[in-house]
DNA sequence: CGTATGACGAGCC
DNA sequence: AGGCTCGCCATAC
C-alpha cells in the first residue's frame, strides 16, 4: 500500500512537513534538522522521490518550501525555467513569499528558524 | 558489486 | 562574482 521507501526519506519528509506556511528552509538545513548523517543531496533525492499525493499530518508535504543555500529555487533537469521550478515559484508567491524574476528568495527574511 | 548521477554545499581559485 | 572541484550518500543500472 504505502510505497514510501524506508530509510532517510521518511525522516526528511517529516521534517519538511514542519516548515510553516510563508517560510522556507534549505536542503542542508533540513538534513541537519532531521539529524541525518547523510547530507543535503539526500534531501534533494527525497524531494524528487516525493509522491505527489503523500500527506503527513493530514496535509501535503510542502516540498516547495525547500530551496538551496543560495536562496534560489534549485534547477531541475529541465533547467531554472522548467516546469517544476516555475511551479515552485508560483506556490511560494501564493503564500506571500517574494520571489525575484531570477528565482531568488531573501533567506534572511524567510528562512524558517526551526521553531 | 563498481560506476554514474544528482531538487546540495563548502572551499578555492 | 562566477566557475570548478570535491565530499557526501541514496539510487539506478
Amino acid at each position: 500500500m504505502n510505497r514510501t521507501p524506508a530509510g532517510p526519506f521518511r525522516v526528511i519528509w517529516r521534517t519538511v512537513a514542519r516548515i510553516p506556511r510563508g517560510r522556507v528552509a534549505t536542503y542542508g538545513q533540513i538534513a541537519r534538522m532531521a539529524g541525518l548523517r547523510s547530507g543535503a543531496r539526500t534531501v534533494g533525492w527525497a524531494m524528487r522521490a516525493l509522491p505527489d499525493d503523500l500527506a503527513i499530518g493530514g496535509r501535503p508535504v510542502p516540498w516547495h518550501r525547500v530551496i538551496n543555500a543560495q536562496g534560489m529555487i534549485s534547477p531541475r533537469h529541465d533547467g531554472p525555467r522548467g516546469e517544476g521550478s516555475l511551479r515552485q515559484a508560483g506556490r511560494l508567491r501564493r503564500e506571500g513569499i517574494v520571489v525575484s524574476r531570477s528565482g531568488r528568495i531573501d533567506l534572511a527574511r524567510y528562512r524558517w528558524d526551526g521553531r
